[in-house]
RNA sequence: GGCGCCGUCGCCAAGUGGUAAGGCAGAGGUCUGCAAAACCUCCACCCCCGGUUCAAAUCCGGGCGGCGCCU
């Protein structure tokens, strides 16, 4: 920043926290803690957690847990609906808006990436799901194949097959989809992306533990979703009515449980699984979250002392800047800057 | 000391004369309304030396290492 301030600072948007990072690191535990330091409310950023019902396999923070803390984005949907990164970004904005207007700060909670990106840098505000359209998409797909839709993408929109692998057919439907509702290419869309949060202040706050302590966290994460009831979970959505191919039965852990009670496999190959599948999602967040600009890292698990002190650290200095007028300009993500992200290292 | 079996990527493992499957682990990447999802890419001169052969991880000999049995 120099000397001269620059008018912009005028009106700077909310403040708001994240904090992110690679399942099974603590982010729960350091949210609440940065709430409670701050007075402030939590907004889960974890795409399945959204869901009523799904607790254990989410680790979801129980109410007896939250200390008073409001939470927001917990248990919003029905299992049978479907959630989405758009409904995300408008649901999370909203809770931002109503957050910062009471006086307290908001902070995000979670490791779903994309949500984070879907409400810090926006989506296009194009069309949703088209069901009808996807199915018959998804029959072609089927019956032809994913490079029939690649070359049929191709003939409509070459910028979006250029980026697009021929067996990814999801993005292949959603690319036509996209087309033939509006009679654009997807990628012409893309210069409207805003975000719903534009005008905020975003801190991003990402803990970070190497692989083999997630890899230890993660597996005795796994026995203790076991013995809290995991199974029990799952069938008691399961007799509620939630059909097995729900979309939060899809995900991490409930996939391999669900199947484990389909006969898939026995208890201790399932465990297994789990384990290494969520060794695998953290290594995703975390190349995610690597390339996500302007993030700030913290070195350890989000529960300690040491972490919590480096992250509140972080807000106060944030809080002052904004006191005194600094708010940095471009803060908001309409504008990556991914050389402005600024590493911490402590030991 | 003798006999037998074995030695392929960090781990498991296929291949038994034609130029190294696969899985796990590891690494990198894509991602604009399913993202805890989906998709892509990379990762071995086969223990060593010599021989046979147009060609050897594959056959032969000798080392070295491991395992088992015997005396």
């Amino acid at each position: 920043m120099n000397g001269e301030s620059p008018a912009r600072s005028a009106a700077p948007g909310p403040l708001v926290v994240a904090v992110l990072g690679a399942t099974a690191t603590g982010k729960t535990a350091l949210a609440l803690a940065l709430a409670e330091h701050f007075g402030g409310e939590i907004i889960n950023c974890d795409s399945t957690a959204v869901y009523r019902g799904f607790d254990i396999g989410t680790d979801k923070i129980g109410l007896a847990d939250r200390r008073g803390i409001p939470h927001h984005l917990l248990d919003v949907a029905d299992p049978t609906e479907d959630y989405t990164a758009a409904r995300f970004a408008r649901d999370a904005a909203a809770a931002v808006r109503a957050i910062d207007a009471r006086g307290h700060l908001p902070i995000l909670a979670g490791g779903t990436g994309f949500y984070f990106r879907a409400l810090t840098r926006g989506l296009f505000p194009g069309p949703g799901r088209h069901a009808e359209l996807r199915a018959r998409l998804e029959r072609v797909a089927d019956r032809r194949g994913g490079w029939f839709l690649h070359r049929m993408l191709r003939r409509v929109d070459a910028a979006s097959a250029a980026r697009i692998q021929p067996r990814d057919i999801k993005r292949l439907v959603r690319a036509l989809e996209v087309f033939f509702v509006t009679g654009r290419p997807l990628t012409a869309h893309f210069a409207d992306t805003t975000s719903l949060i534009a005008d905020a202040d975003v801190l991003g706050l990402v803990v970070r533990l190497p692989a083999e302590a997630i890899a230890d966290r993660v597996a005795r994460r796994v026995d203790e979703q076991f013995a809290r009831g995991l199974l029990d979970e799952i069938r008691a959505l399961r007799g509620a009515g939630v059909p097995p191919d729900a979309r939060p039965f899809g995900g991490l852990v409930y996939r391999q449980a669900v199947e484990h009670l389909q006969g898939v496999r026995d208890e201790a190959a399932t465990r297994a699984l789990i384990a290494q599948e969520n060794r695998r999602y953290a290594r995703r967040q975390m190349l995610w979250f690597r390339k996500e600009p302007n993030l700030m890292w913290l070195e350890g698990p989000g529960e300690s002392a040491a972490t919590r002190a480096d992250a509140i650290r972080l807000v106060e200095a944030r809080l002052s800047a904004r006191r005194a007028g600094g708010t940095p300009a471009g803060a908001g993500y309409d504008e990556p800057r991914a050389a402005d992200a600024v590493p911490i290292t402590n030991v």
